[in-house]
DNA sequence: GCCGTTTTCGGCCCGACTGTTTTCAGTCG
């Protein structure tokens, strides 16, 4: 699956050409690099069908640089333009407040070509002398510097996503390995992880690592063992493979599982109950007899513990919750009815209302909810009060089309001062309204506290959008009292959203944690802008059931008559 | 560089906010 490093290349290139002054080009680039995005298939697959053109936005030349790329691993045209520009643009491009005009003239003026470079410069305060920069813009990139220093760089759950399942996928195809799971965080779910760990049973295991190593897109070895190696992909994902007998797998499934907090716990609980536990399983701890190994399920039982789902192991409560047989009854995809906060062609999504309703049918999904933007940002093509009307009836007609609920709704802008652009009158003709902060992010935490809290205090809005705004490995959350904002949530009868848009995944397991203690309930959404993107909701997944969330704590599970009832405000 | 058919050439989502200015450029979405 090459798609993620063909769009990272396509993406570059627009950077560059942007620098460049290239007018026009640079969006060529990015919205083929968004269709790549957004394709379900390997683009691989497509070019051998020879069908690179029929991709939206690909036309004859960027088919021709991706065939170029996808032949030979290589494209000409792109190390061309990283010569010229002398410029490591993927490291500056990163920084917050930082685009390409200010990037060019650090160059051209300070000789700036890279984060060192920078540094030094803003160091010597040499930054905030230059003509339109000033000592704020010089604050603002030091500041961004340290986000971006801080923040190692992890790959999306959702860009690992295809790659385990890939690999799985060949593994279980290969008839010296009996089984074989991954494990690491990807497995407790987490949003974002460093590398993959998978775990086989096989009793040949230098065969299983011959065909690990050398897999077609293994990029580097980094270690080759009889029973453990590590490579890194094309895309610099590190995977790591142990081979255990059948003996060992539950025991080494729940050591590579982790976390490493979980573990501690687990095995100080041993400790206390006369075992010892290690990747290699249960034993007692004296005559190091073997007890439990097999699965994880014996391991927890004969510590006198109800199973514990992978993604509650954070230490953070579940094995004393575990020992009352007090665990939640964890949410899971199929118990969701339908998808909240989803975009269509009326605003910035690229199928129409009726695309994305068909293929929320096809998904056997009971509901949809529309919530197109409305606001003051214009690339999004926001709806208007003017264009809400042609909104609403052509969803009347999408209605009548097909079989599922179909909620109308917008996505509205909660601006600077707290109030929306839309009467609380309006909003009520709508079935769900969210409301989600999309400009003037840098506020200090009182004022936008005070700016969200004050919107679900005096509109009718039914779920608070994307409430921290954080974008993974791109920017932080906004500055927040999250408690106040959990309690307005609550007070006012707010769902909080969980989005589960792959960069933004927001709330955080952690957060959704903190809200349901504070007694919130939620609302699980795709944040669609393609019907490709519709089962984001699955991720969304991912941090309620982190977050410890049941069924009866998220709107998309009940019923749909409880439903509507719940959005009448 | 892509797209379309009132166009094969001439368009290409655009407004708020910030920090720099004294009317606007750059960034963000």
């Amino acid at each position: 699956m090459k798609n993620s490093e063909v769009v990272q290349i396509l993406n570059n290139i627009a950077d560059i050409l942007e620098l460049q002054n290239v007018p026009w080009k640079p969006q060529a680039y990015r919205k083929a690099a968004q269709a790549i995005e957004t394709l379900a298939e390997d683009v691989e697959e497509i070019w051998k069908r020879g069908e690179l053109e029929k991709i939206p936005s690909v036309g004859e030349h960027i088919a021709a640089k991706i065939e170029e790329y996808l032949k030979t691993g290589k494209l000409a045209y792109y190390n061309k333009l990283k010569k010229e520009i002398k410029i490591n643009l993927e490291e500056l491009k990163g920084i917050p407040a930082l685009g390409p005009k200010k990037i060019k003239l650090l160059y051209q003026k300070l000789g700036v070509k890279n984060l060192k470079d920078l540094e030094t410069a803003i160091k010597r305060q040499k930054v905030q002398k230059l003509a339109g920069f000033g000592e704020k813009t010089e604050q603002a990139l030091a500041e961004g510097i340290r986000f971006i220093k801080t923040k190692p760089k992890r790959f999306l759950y959702a860009s690992a996503l295809p790659i385990v399942n890939t690999f799985l996928k060949t593994f279980r195809t290969y008839p010296f390995i009996q089984q074989i799971e991954v494990a690491g965080s990807f497995r407790r779910g987490k949003e974002t992880v460093g590398d993959l760990d998978f775990l086989a049973v096989s009793s040949q295991p230098e065969k299983v690592m011959h065909a690990f190593t050398t897999m077609k897109d293994v990029k580097e070895i980094l270690a080759r063992g009889m029973t453990k190696s590590s490579i890194r992909l094309g895309n610099g994902l590190q995977i790591d493979l142990r081979v255990v007998n059948d003996k060992q797998f539950g025991s080494a499934m729940n050591y590579f599982i982790g976390s490493k907090e979980h573990n501690v716990e687990l095995r100080k609980l041993a400790l206390s109950k006369g075992y010892t536990l290690s990747e290699y399983g249960l034993f007692t701890l004296r005559e190091k007899k073997w007890i439990a190994g097999k699965t994880e399920n014996d391991i927890y039982q004969k510590l006198g513990l109800q199973y514990i789902e992978a993604e509650l192991r954070e230490n953070h409560g579940e094995i004393a919750a575990a020992q009352k047989k007090k665990l939640p009854d964890l949410i899971t995809v199929k118990d969701l009815r339908g998808v909240f906060h989803n975009h269509t062609t009326w605003s910035d999504g690229n199928n129409s209302l009726l695309e994305m309703a068909q293929k929320a049918e096809e998904l056997k999904l009971k509901f949809i909810s529309f919530n197109d933007h409305l606001g003051p940002i214009g690339i999004t093509n926001p709806l208007t009060e003017k264009r809400l009307a042609g909104y609403l009836k052509e969803i009347e007609n999408v209605r009548k089309k097909v079989g599922i609920r179909v909620f109308s709704g917008v996505e509205i802008d909660i601006l600077k001062d707290g109030t929306l652009p839309l009467s609380a009158k309006r909003l009520k003709e709508l079935d769900v309204v969210i409301a989600s902060v999309h400009l003037a992010i840098k506020m200090p935490a009182a004022e936008m506290t005070q700016r969200v809290c004050s919107a679900m205090e005096k509109y009718p809005i039914n779920i608070l959008g994307h409430p921290t705004d954080r974008k993974l490995n791109e920017r932080p959350p906004l500055n927040l009292n999250l408690d106040r904002v959990f309690e307005a949530a609550k007070k006012n009868n707010i769902f909080l959203e969980i989005n589960g848009s792959p960069s933004r995944m927001d709330l955080s397991g952690e957060n959704v944690w903190n809200a349901r203690a504070a007694g919130c309930r939620f609302a699980i959404s795709a944040d669609a802008h393609a019907v490709s993107h519709l089962p984001f909701y699955h991720l969304g997944v991912n941090m309620a059931r982190r977050g410890w969330l049941e069924k009866k704590d998220v709107l998309n599970c009940w019923t749909l008559e409880k439903i509507e009832k719940m959005l009448k405000r």
